[in-house]
DNA sequence: CTCCAAACGATAGCGATTCTCATCGCTGTG
DNA sequence: CACAGCGATGAGAATCGCTATCGTTTGGAG
């Protein structure tokens, strides 16, 4: 299996889209970090490393990604969008939230999974997808208790 | 065990908060629904029914009862809050959302909870909350396949 | 009945996201 | 290699959900 990018720069080709200027971009901006990013986030990210991205390019490139797929929408319910690459089989994780701190740490539970798949499956759903948020407080944020 | 209703408002006036006009009329609202609504859905609601409410008091209401943990938030990820009465017990449930048609409707799973709680225990997290959202293609918009 | 502070409603403000539009630059063709 | 056509792009305006502000209202204790 090759790469992230090249996978998802790969689909992007497939579906017809053209060069990769912004979606270059976002696609080798998402690959670097190791969990969920705003947009805002990346926008920033990508200027700082010298890319002349506007805002919108930014937020119609995951619009893309997400619509083939490669790229996964997490809500954490602050009001923000964040996006990461959707990592089939091994990477494939969900997250946990410090009510406290903010910190957004991701974890994995194939329980969970199988969980999840059948519950989806009872209710004659076809999952597509799934988001799992946590929330509480984390060890760093509970001295006292 | 009480209505929800009788449960939260008292909840209310025990934590020294005061009459129920906007709040009362949240309440009412939320216990009247089957699934979550948005902030604007409960604001129409009431309106609709003749109530006087500002949308910033909505939002208050809203905010002090998920203070109180009355009511939770859940956040089907179209960057849109949505809110619901908490039921302990019995009645705690996920979402499952429909990509097609935008239909979210309830499930629960006994399963799919006590994995929920064994993942979050296994990273050293205590758990206050969790929201879990599927998403996929409902029975319904899943005509030829 | 009177008074004070909590609660309220309208509205301005703010930040995130989407829309609009003129321009740019792949990509296939001659 | 130059060109045309069209999808992609970036800046900024517009929109939308949510929060902050502020003057007014009103519950409820004295």
């Amino acid at each position: 299996m090759s790469t992230w990018p090249d996978t998802a720069l790969e689909s992007l080709r497939a579906a017809g889209l053209r060069r990769g200027g912004a979606r270059r971009a976002v696609v080798d901006y998402l690959a670097a970090q190791a969990c969920c990013r705003s947009a805002q986030e990346i926008h920033d990210g990508i200027r700082g490393r010298g890319g002349e991205v506007g805002v919108a390019s930014v937020y119609r490139a995951l619009d893309t990604l997400v619509e083939l797929d490669l790229v996964q929408r997490v809500d954490i319910g602050d009001g923000v969008a964040r996006f990461e690459p959707t990592h089939e089989g091994t990477h494939h994780h969900h997250h946990l939230v410090c009510d406290d701190c903010g910190k957004v740490e991701p974890f994995t539970d194939a329980a969970l999974e199988r969980a999840l798949e059948r519950a989806a499956g009872r209710l004659g759903y076809e999952l597509e997808q799934h988001d799992v948020v946590l929330r509480g407080a984390c060890d760093g944020c509970r001295p006292g208790d």
